[in-house]
RNA sequence: GGUACCUUAGCUCAGAUGGUAGAGCAACGGACUGAAAAUCCGUGUGUCCCUGGUUCGAUCCCUGGAGGUACCA
């Protein structure tokens, strides 16, 4: 029989982790995150985590694996979260994937194409060219060195464009050779369920959250993450506009508006993201009845 | 109760001898293959408070209302 990775997909603060640790209990399995922040063991109150008595409640995977000073991405997340799923699927009939990472949702359904491992001082040199000679330049070394990605690449965007650079760099080949967009075939049968609200509703969740991260002593966090601001894994919601009130460059009150303010906005690209790119069945926080309903009825016909 | 001023986008407000309007913020839409909570692109969304009049034409001028603010009683 074949087994079913249930994956909840939705905008954050919208209530994927309570939902997910209902569907665990019910379905007596663990959960596997796909959060790219949740990652980091460092990031605690600002990244929303499941607390300890939920993850006691029910195992949790792919939270708290790596450090802020790791340089971690979806390939390596792909490989492990693929690994760590077909070794738990040897105990258990059913799965929960939950988070809100796009891409690295659509890693662990559909692959990504494999790249070899980047020297980090590539990119680096990158960035340095970057910022002292332009996108310009960056432009026309990517049209010199992989023509049609240049052609299709969005080429205001100096992030995919730094991307190309370093794999076509490194290899000495085209960047657009190694995408080949192949569907991986899974050893399992996923089911994808989106969750989400009215929109209004979901903005007054995450203002209301955010308010909460600052009781629960958000800005100690920052404060103690602020040696490391620098890394990219603190370039997130919720880090940086503390790092400029703590820069004295906002006040606290514009900080917190900003964090809520980027936050909406961030709901808004996953939402862009999960209504684009996937067929997911689409529920409301609160339908725990009827998602089991439905999980029922999917799990008996396949 | 009287007098003055105000009413334009979700909010704060601009505006035009009378030719149906625009800033900031907010909001909205989209892209996405190793930085993805990242990065990038796009969009004014409007009974100009209501009513009747003058006018070829009124959001703008005039009647009369409604609501608000300030001062005087």
């Amino acid at each position: 029989m074949k087994k079913h990775l249930i994956v909840i997909a939705g905008p954050t603060a919208v209530g994927k982790t309570a939902l997910s640790i209902e569907l665990a209990k019910h379905f007596d399995c663990p959960v596997i995150s796909a959060d790219s922040r949740q990652f980091y063991r460092e990031m605690n109150i600002g990244t929303a985590k499941p607390t300890k008595a939920e993850m006691q409640q029910v195992p949790h995977y792919f939270i708290d694996n790596v450090s802020i000073q790791d340089a971690y991405n979806v390939g390596q997340y792909e490989r492990e979260a693929i690994e760590c799923i077909d070794r738990l699927f040897n105990e258990h009939s059913h799965l929960i994937l939950v988070g809100g990472s796009g891409l690295y949702i659509n890693a662990v359904l559909n692959g990504v194409d494999e790249f070899e491992e980047i020297p980090a001082e590539i990119r680096e040199n990158l960035i340095k060219a970057y910022e002292e000679k332009g996108l310009v330049y960056l432009q026309e070394e990517l049209n010199r060195l992989d023509e049609p990605y240049y052609n299709q690449v969005d080429l205001n965007n100096p992030q995919r464009i730094m991307r190309a650079l370093e794999v076509c760099i490194h290899t000495g080949k085209p960047y657009s050779s190694f995408r080949k967009k192949e569907k991986k075939e899974r050893s399992f049968n996923a089911i994808n369920l989106l969750v989400n609200t009215e929109r209004k509703l979901l903005y007054a969740r995450i203002n209301k959250r955010v308010d909460l991260m600052m009781a629960d002593g958000l800005l100690e966090e920052v404060q103690q993450l602020y040696p490391y601001k620098h890394l990219n894994a603190l370039n997130t919601v919720g880090y940086k506009e503390l790092f400029d009130f703590l820069d004295n460059k906002t006040t606290l009150e514009e900080a917190v508006n900003l964090i809520k303010q980027n936050t909406r906005r961030y709901a808004k690209r996953q939402l862009t993201w999960f209504n684009h790119q996937g067929d997911f069945e689409a529920f409301e926080p609160t339908d725990l009845e009827k998602i089991k309903a439905y999980l029922d009825i999917v799990i008996l016909h396949s």
